[in-house]
DNA sequence: CTATTGATGGTC
DNA sequence: ACCATCAATAGG
């Protein structure tokens, strides 16, 4: 299957949040390739999106979002996780899509977790190297893949963003319903 | 089953 | 001081 291009970034992040569910995330490293279907996705809306690392503006941190879509971000949180966003919308604009969890699909031992953004990012091998990297053209990039079936997609609220006060509450988590990859509690 | 907490370091 | 997390633990 193809390699997911520009043009499927350049576009509002509720849109590719939705659309990323059953493409494959792919890692390739020294003749080594590990891959997942991605079955959960969070919306970031930019600037105005209080639950965002955006909506505090510019800095060295979320310049990679502000920039042209298609390139990761990538963080470490808590002192020991990192996660995985996809930088969405024109240039210019700080849109970005996180990605949260994984259907494992070659290349991940069978005892691992895959429900989470962490893990997500630790069994993918994807750490702060990967910040800025162009997922169109690197190691570190898409594949095309079949949607969950009809009525298999549900969204709502996102997670761990409660200071973000109305925003919390916005429905921009999205998942594929009932996939067993989706952690219990939030399928 | 739910609720709570400790680990650990970058960012601002 | 706070955090887009997780695993371990304690309690019901």
């Amino acid at each position: 299957m193809a390699r997911l291009s520009r043009s499927f970034f350049a576009r509002p992040a509720l849109v590719v949040a939705r659309e990323l569910l059953g493409k494959v995330l792919v890692h390739r490293t020294a003749g080594h390739e590990r891959s997942g279907i991605i079955v959960e996705t969070e919306a970031y809306l930019g600037e105005r999106d209080l639950a965002s690392h955006a909506s505090r503006g510019r800095t060295a941190r979320t310049e990679v979002m502000f920039g042209p879509p298609g390139h990761a971000y990538v963080y470490f949180v808590y002192g020991m996780h990192h996660c995985m966003n996809v930088v969405t919308g024109e240039d210019g604009t700080a849109e970005a899509v996180l990605l949260r969890a994984l259907a494992p699909l070659h290349g991940i031992e069978a005892d691992q977790r895959t429900d989470g953004p962490g893990k997500l990012c630790r069994v993918l091998g994807i750490d702060r190297a990967h910040n800025r990297s162009d997922l169109v053209r690197g190691d570190l990039f898409f594949r095309d893949g079949p949607p969950p079936p009809r009525g298999k997609v549900a969204r709502g609220p996102r997670i761990g963003v409660d200071y973000a006060g109305a925003w919390s509450r916005k429905p921009y988590r999205f998942w594929w319903r009932d996939h067993a990859c989706v952690s219990r509690k939030r399928r």
